[in-house]
DNA sequence: AGTCTAAATAGTATTGATTCCTACTTAGTT
DNA sequence: AACTAAGTAGGAATCAATACTATTTAGACT
């Protein structure tokens, strides 16, 4: 159905940076490592092709509380966890809970096209050095 | 440990406009319906109560694929169908599945505030109009 | 290996929800 | 009644993301 797109130098550097990195990486984050490289590459190309990349199911993308879009390679289903304080993004790491799909069934003509489950709170090195700060104050 | 905030009419307005409405809705929304009663408020006003509100728990929000955040009286953990189409929330009801806060113990030092559980897709009235469309199309 | 054209790009302007700023108003305490 | 810290109105600023436009290029077809 979908034609497939024509080649581009920029769009598979973008996925490359993607493939080799397990994190969740900003639109901006990815223009400034490939300028390096590509020192003409535009902002406005990146986001564009990873808008591409993830309608093609190469790719996924997950906000954070600040309204930021961060991408990672597709995976299998997963869960995210968003810290509250620094804003990143990480991968949880326990088996999917397919849940959804049967409990919405009484309401059979919404089409079902994605279940993600994000917990919000806050990160472990964030956790820490909050506690940090909360020993020094009462000094 | 935070200060109770001071009583104001149009944060009193604002709360009353959820507290009457079982849907989801946008801060424009309830800036549009405010303004036949207060029509000097302001839209800044109603995002800073909308904050204030959620901060103590009184409401909550959840945004949509468009990162539009819409509000909702605060309830009992429940989960959210978000429409890529037409961009409109709906309440899933069913049991909540509490599953997350024990599968992230391996994670100790995390602090989960909140899990929430998100299906996209196409809603009911879109995905009828979307069918319509087809046949239309067809002939 | 040259021509053609639709898709892709670079660079910049624009958008739009939300937040910031500042002078003014008001709840509620003394 | 006066005081003051919290709240407000109105408009400016922010900033991630998208739109726009002239230019470049993948890749198909002679």
């Amino acid at each position: 159905m979908t034609k497939k797109p024509r080649y581009s130098r920029q769009r598979d550097a973008i996925l490359e940076i993607l493939k080799n990195d397990d994190g969740h990486i900003e639109a901006p984050e990815i223009h400034r490592r490939l300028r390096k490289i590509h020192p003409k590459l535009s902002l406005a190309t990146v986001y564009r092709n990873l808008a591409q990349l993830e309608s093609l199911k190469k790719i996924s993308s997950i906000k954070n509380d600040s309204n930021i879009n961060f991408f990672e390679i597709y995976r299998e289903p997963h869960h995210h966890f968003v810290c509250e304080k620094c804003g990143g993004i990480q991968n949880l790491t326990y088996p999917t809970i397919n849940i959804c799909t049967s409990c919405i069934s009484p309401h059979s003509n919404f089409k079902i096209n994605k279940v993600a489950t994000t917990l919000h709170g806050v990160c472990e090195s964030c956790n820490v050095s909050q506690k940090l700060l909360n020993i020094t104050k009462s000094f």
